[in-house]
DNA sequence: CCGCTTCTATCGTATGACTTTATCGTAGAT
DNA sequence: ATCTACGATAAAGTCATACGATAGAAGCGG
């Protein structure tokens, strides 16, 4: 475990030897130390590294065909699923990109995607929003605004800002997206980490986006949410150039920067 | 099966055993005859419908598992997770509603979605498009506007059309939603079929995403998408609406006007 | 009535045998 | 020589069985 991962509680149990397994192997495929051929180590592996039941092997490999990073065909073999067929939406995919090394594309394809989806969400949320809605992103941001930067708690806290502002759109398909976000903020603040002025600059935009939703002004909120983003895109990119630069390696090592 | 589905080759094998028990548990969820309550058919199932081994049972749990629909709890049982907690957007989810009656929320969370992200798809294809892209995207047109409509090819010119301008956006991360997009349309096509005039007026609104991508004008292709998604809506409501009016259950039973 | 112990149901894991499927190479036919 | 067909083969899939661990219920005693 190299990055701490604070998204919800994944749905896969990392106690039971499967999950174990299928973390294992998802991260040797994230990674391309296993491409596109086979993921062989059938009984290689079972016997070499850790000697785990043929079960338990199994029921990872279901677990990762489920979620589009292998496929298994009789005769042919298990092997890992081209980037094209994978879930990379699905939370446990995601969370186990944070084991890998941050891939720069990937981060660029997330933020786009999150500049796309993210100001459209705050507008619902602003048309929609309850009390209850209220008093939750309410509550967020005053975790992020009370606590100290790239804490523990202050970045629980902006996750559930943005997590809550989904819960507010009262969109099952929508919220699924979430997760995505988190994400890609999760990326954001590991490689920001440090830079304090740019997290509190982003304070005030968070309030904004928070009172327009009060206000119930949806193209406000957009617009506020849409600019947060970027403001967070920019300062990302620019941590991660630096991280780049500064490093010898493929793309930076941000775990050692810690 | 009660209703044809042209998306892509799910990942998982509906030919395997585990697969078809996968299947049947999801529709179980999905449709609510099992609620948060219990899966245990466990024994149940085992011997009276089809007597299945522990083994195929328990690799369709991991399945959907790892989608999402249950959880599993070491000693506690295995019960059907609350739907926040479904991947509602990865593909064979998507797809297992199809066996079940529509639910008119759902699909209006899923055009709003398309809503928010497909204009945005098309204005980065038209940034980004490939001469590659744009034969691909046209080929698609070609089979939409030669088509009969609402035939099986014409339909699936129609998914890749769509699908198509998502390939062009050479955004990892957007891809992966172009399946909920495609289940969308789904629907809608469904919903919409024998409305021949609707399918029709829709052949301009293609073309003219099409040749906004062609001139590389992101402003006019994302606009023209957002016009086109719009009347997919009204459309689908208003068929959706008849059927509501004229069936006398929950909500129409589409698979029996087809 | 409450707390402790026991008991049971259920998941997790392991193992071995058998079945199904599909690939590939060889042999036979054209 | 090329094509076809069939069989050997390898890997996934399926089944049956067994055992361990433990959460939660049932029963017992204070």
């Amino acid at each position: 475990m190299r990055v701490r991962d604070f998204s919800r509680p994944t749905t896969l149990n990392p106690d039971r030897l499967f999950g174990q397994v299928a973390q294992k192997l998802a991260v040797a495929i994230i990674t391309g130390s296993v491409r596109a051929g086979e993921v062989l180590p059938n009984e290689d592996d079972l016997r070499s590294e850790i000697s785990v039941s043929r079960t338990a092997y199994r029921e990872a490999v279901k677990i990762l065909t489920a979620k589009g990073l292998v496929e298994a065909r009789p005769k042919s073999g298990t092997r890992a699923a081209p980037r094209e067929r994978w879930n990379l939406l699905d939370p446990d995919v995601l969370s186990w990109h944070f084991e890998a090394d941050p891939n720069e594309k990937f981060i660029r394809d997330l933020f786009e995607l999150r500049r796309f989806v993210e100001p459209s969400a705050a507008r619902l949320a602003a048309q929609r929003r309850t009390s209850a809605d209220i008093a939750r992103i309410e509550a967020a941001y005053r975790g992020m605004a009370d606590g100290t930067p790239y804490a523990e708690s202050t970045i629980r806290a902006d996750l559930a800002f943005h997590e809550a502002i989904f819960a507010a759109c009262q969109n099952a398909a929508l919220q699924c997206l979430s997760s995505a976000v988190i994400a890609t903020l999760q990326w954001s603040l590991l490689l920001k980490t440090g830079d304090e002025a740019a997290y509190i600059e982003s304070l005030p935009d968070h309030e904004h986006v928070l009172l327009a939703i009060i206000d119930r002004d949806g193209d406000l909120a957009s617009a506020r949410m849409a600019g947060l983003v970027i403001d967070s895109l920019n300062t990302t990119l620019a941590s991660l150039g630096t991280h780049v630069a500064t490093e010898t390696g493929k793309i930076a090592r941000i775990k050692h920067t810690k």
